[in-house]
DNA sequence: CAAATGACCCATTTAGAATTTTGGTCAGAG
DNA sequence: CTCTGACCAAAATTCTAAATGGGTCATTTG
């Protein structure tokens, strides 16, 4: 594992359990086995090295949706696929979903510019998504930008703030959350029951 | 005008304007015209009546939404009803979502705890309203509590923190948001096109 | 005598100096 | 060349004194 790594991986432990102010270069150091000079050497700033395991994560995220895709397989089928796949990090994004809270009610102006831009990154991604099933004639016309940003928040805030009155978010139900009331609406049609639901039961 | 009501006028207005922490008792007492021992003739404590404020605003929403129910008429079209009710009121609302915020970022843990419990209120009728959907049998089966918080966060986080590349989120987006994606998803069925699009339009 | 006032009290906040911590550098070691 | 760790300046924290503002109540007013 090479000293890059070990800075990398630590950082990341550092900064989920004790957040970005919480977190010192020399906390970073000592966790990685290195001196603190030797982070300089591969990151120019705290902030970019926190930055840095943002990206990875999100990219890890792009790639794991992206794998899950099947080319010519039904643009909702795929989608449904690719969120199953999403499932899998929650706990990483929920962790995520706190610090990047932190750094933007404590953060320097910079700090929140960058956390601005990756998010505005996320959400463009999310319409041009939104946008090719608008074209393909198999998603509702609708704003891409606008419902990009409540499918992103709402994500997010329900890994961060939702607790139920017992037990946890279970993944199924986040999937379902999804599946059933963003693919399909609340709208329940004529003779569609519950068989979307079964879904996810079936195939995990 | 009783002078109660002239201390809650402008206490709405102060609190509106300078936030929480940047209204001072004082202030509110000049702006009403009264003294500042008056106030405290007709609520308990500062934090007594910046609730009072804002279970007003609540109970005037829930008021217009649900004096444009029409009994026995479709659920949907109730809904389609009371959301449009409910936009007149997004400036104001998209006010309170950043007062809100403020008292659960400054405040004290009783504010926070009282801020709580009226979100808990909200979503508890929130849920209420798609549970009976459900038992009536035109809602998807879901889970109510975490779809209605969904919905509520949905909803306040658009009015706070969307802003459009260009111009300003309009009336007839947010209700499009609303009854095209929550009600009938993203799935665009055969024979569907943009019809449920052109309701809006044609109702105003 | 009920409603209203405003001087007053004291807990909380703020301002500013003193002190510590920490992000970042760099001369030198290996 | 990679890496170290003492070092520096700036930012954060602590400490203290001053002022601000929520809340009270003896007194006044209509």
């Amino acid at each position: 594992m090479t000293v890059r790594e070990r800075i990398e991986e630590a950082a990341k432990r550092a900064f989920s359990e004790f957040g970005y102010k919480g977190t010192t270069m020399d906390q970073i150091a000592r966790l990685a086995g290195v001196s603190k000079g030797a982070i300089y050497l591969h990151f120019p700033s705290k902030e970019a090295l926190f930055h840095h395991m943002l990206r990875g994560v999100i990219a890890q995220v792009r790639d794991a949706f992206e794998s899950a895709q099947v080319e010519g397989d039904d643009y909702f089928r795929n989608l449904e696929r690719g969120l199953r796949a999403l499932m899998k990090f929650r706990a990483d994004h929920a962790m995520l979903s706190k610090l990047v809270q932190e750094v933007r009610q404590f953060g320097t102006a910079e700090a929140r510019a960058g956390l601005q831009q990756l998010e505005a990154a996320i959400l463009d991604y999310l319409a041009r998504h939104l946008q090719r099933g608008m074209d393909l004639g198999v998603v509702r016309p609708c704003r891409a930008d606008l419902v990009a940003f409540v499918l992103f928040r709402a994500y997010t805030s329900v890994l961060r703030d939702f607790r139920p009155e017992e037990g946890e978010l279970s993944e199924g139900a986040l999937y379902e959350l999804f599946t059933g009331l963003f693919v399909d609406g609340l709208r329940l049609r004529p003779g569609e029951g519950r068989a979307s639901n079964r879904t996810f039961l079936e195939e995990r």
